[in-house]
DNA sequence: CCATTCATGTGAATAGCTTCACAAGTAAAT
DNA sequence: ATTTACTTGTGAAGCTATTCACATGAATGG
């Protein structure tokens, strides 16, 4: 029985994949926890608890060997391969994501997009020719999408992830400022910035310095 | 003294406002948390003690009253007022951030942008001129910004924060995928993309219905 | 070869977060 | 006025995540 990793524990995990990388450019041969938790302002303890659930990586009094566990970690990831990854709505995020080249180097290869504007169908964005929403169940299929990106208005979006559903993709990142609805069988995450800048504000308001005096 | 609030009781204030403002639209008076908790796949335990942090808003056996508990949210979120911020690095998404009027709705006003490429320095983005990267530190003290949202790649990112702080400003949303120093009076949030998609192919890898033979 | 230093891996302890469960308050119907 | 149906607000319980602390093992230097 597999034990059930949390949320965090596998978002750190890509923060060691990317620390990793670093050290392993600056020609590291090893690196101790202390070393990545410095590097990614966490605890020792926590990374080493993190690797352990997946098994003993490191040498004592030596730390973990940088290229190996880099491996280890984007084989654990699932990064070592290649994921078939679609984009539903080529508007202004949707075009930043198609052009952002770290997506492929992680192994995500965006390779079919849709939209529903005329103008948009049949244009060439980085080599892909759009194709029209009408179709996408089909050609979800066809070209055997494992991962789709909506970012398309928050209004219409649960009606596409219908459709991503139905077509049998199971993994969804949606961008669209809302709680869409998907099986148990279907991870979704949401990306949702305006959250992260209510968070900001809501630091500046209530613990900022200026308002310490009203503490007391 | 006030109590510590965490971080994910944050941004579930984040999605109560959300949901209020639907709510608030379909016209209703009140609403209660387990309505609410439908809303957002949450509990309705974890919305009353979410509440409860900040006060009594509702009234029992009828609910909470949705525009003014919005308000109020809105209030302790810090949204209810104008923030003044700037954007560096008018690449792919820091465009597509610039085009996004949800930031607006919410009260955060970009009114500076900043950029170190010839072409796009004086070129008008949605009314705004872009700045010289240079003029920075002036720029923001003149402007008084309070928020900056980093989008130049990681390679510089660092040195474009150390100016940041410098010039004064207590937060922080960066889009570069490093970890930046700041000092502990500034809040730096990150939006790490290519996270959420390892978080998905993760999920495809370890815990995706084909692999559950592998288990018994 | 032995002492010293370093750093992992992991149970145990602690801290933090979520859910439970219920007393208490409100509204509406009769 | 009383009953019924509902829902909040909140201590207490339960659960999860993080940190502590140390036994264990590896390398280095004299
Ligand atoms: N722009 C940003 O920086 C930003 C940031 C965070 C979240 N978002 C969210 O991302 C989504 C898109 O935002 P945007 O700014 O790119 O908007 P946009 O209007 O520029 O792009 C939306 C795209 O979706 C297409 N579309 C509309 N209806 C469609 C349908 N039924 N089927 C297929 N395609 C359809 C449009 O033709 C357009 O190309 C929104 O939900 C928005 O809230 C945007
Ligand atoms: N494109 C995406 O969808 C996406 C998604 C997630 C994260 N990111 C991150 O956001 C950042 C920007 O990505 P992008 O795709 O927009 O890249 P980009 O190259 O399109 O944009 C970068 C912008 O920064 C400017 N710039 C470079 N050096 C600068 C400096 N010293 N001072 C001021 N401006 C400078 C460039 O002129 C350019 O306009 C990167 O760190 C990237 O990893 C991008």
């Amino acid at each position: 029985m597999k034990k059930k990793i949390s949320d965090s524990s596998i978002h750190r995990l890509s923060l060691y994949f990317r620390a990793l990388s670093l050290f392993e450019m600056e020609n590291y041969e090893t690196v101790s926890s202390k070393e990545l938790a410095k590097h990614e302002k966490l605890t020792p303890a926590q990374i080493r608890k993190d690797l352990s659930s997946f098994g003993s990586f490191g040498t004592r009094g030596l730390g973990y060997p940088v290229h190996e566990l880099k491996n280890k970690i984007a084989s654990i990831l699932g990064i070592d391969r290649s994921w078939r990854v679609a984009l539903v709505g080529i508007g202004n995020i949707g075009s930043a994501l198609v052009s952002y080249k770290e997506f492929m180097k992680h192994g995500f290869q965006i390779i079919k997009l849709f939209d529903n504007d005329q103008r948009k169908i049949g244009s060439n964005h980085k080599g892909i020719i759009v194709s029209d929403i009408k179709n996408i169940q089909q050609e979800l299929k066809e070209s055997n999408i494992q991962i789709v990106i909506i970012s398309v208005p928050a209004t219409v979006a649960q009606n596409i992830v219908d459709d991503v559903v139905e077509a049998g993709v199971k993994a969804i990142l949606n961008f669209a400022p809302i709680n869409l609805r998907v099986p148990d069988d279907v991870i979704l995450r949401n990306e949702n910035m305006s959250m992260e800048l209510e968070y900001l504000s809501f630091n500046l308001v209530n613990y900022s310095q200026e308002d310490d005096i009203e503490e007391v």
